[in-house]
DNA sequence: TAATTTGTGGCAGTATAATACCACAAATCA
DNA sequence: TGATTTGTGGTATTATACTGCCACAAATTA
């Protein structure tokens, strides 16, 4: 994996954790408007994955963004 | 893999293709500019992989650009 | 206190992204 | 024409994202 250096996956588990908390969404709640199973949401904010591009386009649908803005956020 | 309906993969190789010829880019050049094979780039521009967060901002580095305008299309 | 909600993390199995090569054909150029 | 550049695709291996489930503790609420 690349990027390491800059930890990524944290920052992009932060960024989303901070979008589905400030729409006041329980990751189960968010797990209902998207394929994602909440246990996975967990997990990605955790910054277990380095997520693939399908994925950030089911995050995007499960927080009702623009996939783009899932990725509006300093490294 | 999920959102195989409108074809994620395709849309996002279309567009890094175009950004890539808009700057002149070989696959070649656009390689050495980031930490991926060129044939990488080839096979993600002609969707073959459902491509990771951490290859998205590497292809970033490749074009130069902020990783968020590479999910910047219409699917 | 009791019941419910919430987030975390474990598990096993499957699929596939990533890596690092290389060969080849077609296009481009000298 | 001959040399170089360019894009495509093959291969084998390794790592890990994903799936779907569930148990648990802590926090919240009634």
């Amino acid at each position: 994996m690349k990027n390491d250096s800059f930890d990524l996956k944290e920052k992009f588990g932060l960024h989303i954790k901070r979008l589905r908390e400030d729409r006041g969404l329980a990751l189960r709640d968010m797990a209902t408007k998207c394929e994602l199973d909440y246990s996975q949401i967990s997990k990605i904010e955790n910054a277990k994955w380095d997520v693939q591009l399908s994925t950030i386009f089911e995050l995007a649908k499960g927080l009702d963004v623009e996939a783009k803005e899932l990725l509006d956020f300093k490294i």
